[in-house]
DNA sequence: TCCGGGAATAGACTCGTGTCTAAAGTTGTA
DNA sequence: TACAACTTTAGACACGAGTCTATTCCCGGA
């Protein structure tokens, strides 16, 4: 990918924002069309379909890792911190519902998206898992492998907030913050 | 879908079964080449591609009833039939790995395929949510929200499969049901 | 044995979409 | 001005999904 000019990206970023969770679905022809560019101009810039959604991933990735990243480093002790962090990655998928539509397309096919899958490692990944390490080394947490742990959380927020967005176009934020962050952190089982 | 005769079926579910992960990816014509049947035949008795992949799916996820349905019906209490479910679960992710890597991106498109999703919510999700609910009836468990569990404990294993199956090519079973899904029950904070 | 009708299949065709090629336009520099 | 290098673009191409038509195959009943 030969970095668009300015210009250009702006266009693509414009239609990437109406494009909400059906990225991957729409033709490289519409996407020219929208952002009224010829098709053949995208091809010169990007190597290819992929390249142009990883383009508009990696856009949203970056703006999320300003949320998320907030999250982390914020106040407060390692737990609400966590929090925090779950919080954030709940909004930003409502935000840019194809951080959680796409996201696992793209991890299955990571062969051909390496650079986000990169990304999305360094920014919904990362910070739980040095959370979780943190929290492991203080004590406020119990972590057995923090790695594992920090993709099932992932996963379970990314699933709870897919399965909103299909069913209701929406993810209810509000209530399922308060539903969901406490019950991943509490567990299931009574204390 | 004008189901299929018996050889014809074997023929494409053998097909299937070698087909891991890039299910959605390969090309009808690729399909009746392996397959050993003509183009035209797949038409005959199939709507569409679709329909076929539908198909494949739906044989999976019927052969992961079972061992799911076994999970849950089993001995023990609640927690260790939630254990076992959980760990039954993952297990068939190994065994069919389509049904972790396909199934996200089936939810997203769950107008299209809605056989296919209303199956996994019946083989993957209902188990869940009626061992969730029936635990916080007896007061074995605490649960706030039994559906957004359900799915977020869905969603984590679902993640952490598809994880080891991009990076290594297989799920480490033993090691992963030992401590993924301990850490899932008794939550991140020490008791 | 012949025949009618449904099942199965070959093959051609359309249409949409990703990709490439080659030409035209532009810009900077000697 | 002349030329080289880069940008931009139109148009062609290839391939796959899906559809349709016209055979061929097969079976049960007269």
């Amino acid at each position: 990918m030969k970095r668009p000019p300015e210009e250009l990206a702006e266009k693509l970023l414009a239609v990437s924002d109406q494009l909400s969770g059906t990225d991957l679905d729409i033709s490289v022809d519409d996407i020219a069309k929208m952002a009224d560019v010829p098709r053949a101009t995208l091809y010169y810039y990007f190597s290819g379909k992929e390249d142009l959604i990883s383009f508009f991933l990696s856009d949203k990735l970056h703006r999320a890792s300003v949320a998320i990243g907030k999250a982390v480093a914020g106040e407060g002790n390692v737990v609400e911190r966590l929090e925090n962090t779950l919080a954030a990655l709940l909004k930003v998928m409502m935000e840019h519902p194809a951080l959680c539509t796409e996201m696992p397309g793209a991890i299955k096919e990571a062969a051909k998206y390496t650079e986000v899958v990169n990304e999305a490692e360094r920014v919904m990944l990362a910070p739980f898992r040095e959370l979780l390490i943190e929290g492991k080394a203080t004590g406020e947490l119990v972590i057995e492998d923090a790695n594992t742990t920090a993709i099932a959380l992932m996963g379970a927020v990314n699933m709870v907030a897919m399965f909103q967005l299909v069913q209701t176009g929406t993810i209810d934020l509000e209530n399922t913050t308060a539903v969901l962050i406490p019950q991943l952190i509490q567990g299931v089982v009574p204390r």
